[in-house]
RNA sequence: GCGCUGAUAGCUCAACUAGGCAGAGCAACGGAUUCUUAAUCCGUAGGUUGAGGGUUCGAUUCCCUCUCAGCGCACCA
């Protein structure tokens, strides 16, 4: 008797016993006084006044020797243990054998230490809150199964501490953040995921139906041509931590819903934009975890002091050897045939470009640094650069060869932004399938006067990936996307 | 989408390049045990070896197809 079934059968045959005795194995309510953390921080005087505690959690120790057993519950702070007598439950010590590792209960009783000098409870009256009708994994080793840590997470969580610390970290990374622009006096808002047409990034969307409406919607790549109508509308300082779905493949720093968050500062530009992105990660990283050098996977990365600034050209001048200012469209095509860049599918000068950016350049990039002035004909969104007009004032900061963040001086002006649709559309004519639709909506918006802004995006998996040291978004992501079984 | 690797009891893993009755620990069940620490001791049970097909007297093992996952590539402001 232990294949699965039998392990139910078992379980629910206790359950069954507990309900003859008249105890509901899955009641109500049950008053907790202390966390596990709680007791320990607290137990000179709790040992020293005596004080009865009340603890719940998971069990999942046990040690069963004859009249008395000991018991390691885990509540959402930690382990605790439970001693349990026949001395102190009398009659209804019996119960005990009626429990089960994974069973959660509650117990009241004093704190003491044992002889061993563990912290515990010698309990005087235990309850059972829920049954558990399946076995958990194995106490000592956990779950080393990485498709069953994806497809169960709460065994994952129940199992391993390293998990929950990690997703503990994510929330606070996301609440210093909505700390730190609420105090700058940031508007935090809600935009639409359905949209009737997608835009702000290139990217292929998801496509979804409204019935009633008979209308096709998308799911969002990205909330930025919203937020910047907010803008418009005088809130000046606006921010969204969105959910983005992009119908793309699925690596080490791709899901296809993520978390992005989306910042725009009326009266800023970009260099103001390049301040708070620095500024928000050294305090953040300072705060919580106590550094401003962290390591990721073996190499350290220090994030103090001002970021590097360098220009993209410049970049693959000192990367790829090549001024690709200098190169004309047949040069270009050659340099990559070359250095064996594919740059199938991919139509005009500036995706050109930057493939050769993402191929030569991207990966050496080690140390935060920010690499500004993108060719315009790939930043449709972004302004003119004030003193070259073949770049825009634009930068993305790279950190480990990865992208972490892609901010602008916002273009606002409503004829050029016409323009730069205009191009985006010739491009797919031509054959390119990832550009940005033309938003006439948006443009109208603009068009009532939208002040200079600088925005930002600012991806929130990755961010906590680096500063967890996880290796893979699906590590930072509590239900990441799987093929279903 | 392509390549490589993997899938054995609820969990963690064995069973080696001769192919020869599928095994251990934890968990479970019965028993002993009133301060244990991954408790210990005695005993018991637990498997369609991811799915399907093939070769063979005989397949967890060799071959083929499929499913899922990991890694790499491709894709990916």
């Amino acid at each position: 008797m232990a294949g699965i079934e039998e392990y139910r059968e078992q379980r629910i045959k206790k359950m069954e016993q507990l309900k003859e005795k008249g105890i509901n194995p899955y009641p109500y309510k049950f008053d907790v006084t202390h966390t596990s953390s709680e007791i320990f921080e607290n137990q000179e005087k709790l040992i020293a006044d005596k004080s009865e505690v009340s603890v719940a959690g998971r069990i999942m120790l046990m040690r069963r020797q004859g009249k008395t057993t000991f018991i390691k519950i885990k509540d959402r702070k930690g382990l605790i243990q439970l001693y349990i007598t026949i001395n102190l439950l009398g009659d209804e010590y019996e119960n005990v054998k009626l429990l089960d590792i994974g069973d959660i209960i509650g117990v009241k009783g004093e704190v003491f230490v044992t002889h061993r000098g563990e912290t515990t409870i010698a309990v005087k009256k235990l309850e059972m809150l829920a049954k558990s009708l399946l076995p958990l994994p194995e106490k000592y080793h956990g779950i080393q199964d990485i498709e069953l840590k994806y497809r169960k997470r709460y065994l994952d969580l129940i199992m391993n501490d390293d998990t929950k610390d990690t997703f503990l970290k994510r929330r606070d990374i996301i609440r210093f953040i909505r700390n730190y622009l609420d105090d700058r006096d940031f508007v935090e808002v809600e935009t639409p995921v359905l949209q009737p047409r997608y835009g702000g990034a290139f990217a292929k969307p998801f496509l979804t139906h409204h019935n009633t409406l008979d209308m096709d919607l998308y799911l969002r790549i990205s909330d930025e041509l919203y937020l910047k109508r907010l803008v418009v509308g005088g809130l000046e300082r606006v921010y969204e931590i969105a959910r983005d779905f992009r119908n793309e493949g699925i690596d080490k720093t791709h899901n296809p819903e993520f978390t992005m968050i989306e910042i725009y500062q009326a009266y800023a530009d970009y260099y103001d934009m390049m301040d708070l992105v620095q500024n928000l990660i050294q305090t953040m990283a300072k705060k919580l975890f106590g550094k401003e050098k962290i390591e990721y996977n073996g190499q350290e990365i220090d994030l103090a002091g001002d970021w590097e600034r360098i220009d993209y050209y410049d970049a693959i001048k000192k990367f790829a050897d090549i001024d690709v200012k200098e190169m004309n469209d047949a040069e270009l095509t050659e340099f990559c045939k070359n250095h064996e860049i594919d740059i199938e599918g991919k139509v005009g000068r500036g995706k050109i470009i930057d493939e050769i950016f993402s191929e030569m350049v991207e990966k050496n990039i080690i140390n935060p640094t920010f690499v500004i002035n993108q060719p315009v004909e790939i930043s449709p969104l972004a302004k003119i650069h004030r003193e070259d007009n073949k770049k825009v004032e634009r930068f993305e900061l790279l950190i480990l060869g990865t992208e972490y963040a892609n901010a602008f001086s916002e273009l606002n002006d409503p004829i050029d932004q016409r323009r730069r649709f205009e191009y985006q559309m010739k491009l797919r004519q031509e054959g390119e399938m990832e550009v940005q639709e033309i938003d006439e909506d948006y443009i109208e918006a603009m068009e009532y006067g939208m002040p200079p802004t600088g925005g930002i995006g600012i991806g929130i998996d990755r961010l906590v990936m680096l500063l967890t040291n996880r290796e893979t978004i699906k590590d930072v992501i509590l239900f990441p996307l799987l093929k279903s079984k």
